[in-house]
DNA sequence: CGGGTTTGACCAGCGC
DNA sequence: GCGCTGGTCAAACCCG
């Protein structure tokens, strides 16, 4: 629960895309046919991003992010930040910027794929979905409870 | 003291 | 060939 009165960053219904095309789909949708956005971010490209309507851009996803840059696109007015994991020899990215029509929107992308397990993801986190180095690092259901 | 964040500068790729 | 844009690096700083 943040000090907006929602407990979720997390919309009801998502919009993602995977390589290059975006794609819009209801969370339930997703859901319903087997591992909702999770499924997706086994791909082998390791490209996905999440349109996300929050109030903060920094999402716990069960890793550790170092943010190594930002900056500020052309294309909007809003600052892009770009993060990395900071596990090493985990070469995964993750691009965070502000969705240019609707502010409260925030576009984030992953960009590679963890090859370790989440830090303290069996502590304070129910259920690490990460088995397998192309498996999804997380689950939908998992990020709806933040 | 360690790690993470910050910020500007640098570099590479692409388009014109 | 030049300019622009986006992406990355690295040193300094701040916080826990």
């Amino acid at each position: 629960m943040n000090m907006y009165g929602r407990s979720v960053v997390f919309p009801m219904t998502a919009s993602y895309y995977c390589d290059g095309a975006w794609m819009f789909e209801d969370d339930a949708a997703a859901r319903a046919r087997g591992g909702g956005i999770g499924a997706m971010a086994g791909r082998p490209s390791g490209r996905i991003g999440f349109r996300t309507r929050s109030e903060v851009e920094v999402m716990d996803d069960g890793f550790r992010w170092r943010k190594y840059g930002k900056k500020a696109v052309k294309s909007s007015p809003n600052l892009r930040n770009y993060y990395r994991c900071s596990a090493e020899g985990c070469g995964v990215k993750k691009r965070v910027e502000r969705d240019r029509d609707d502010p409260l929107y925030v576009l984030t992308t992953y960009d590679g794929v963890h090859n370790h397990v989440t830090p303290g993801s069996t502590s304070s986190r129910a259920a690490p979905a990460y088995s397998a180095p192309t498996a999804p690092a997380w689950t939908w259901s998992e990020l709806q409870n933040h």
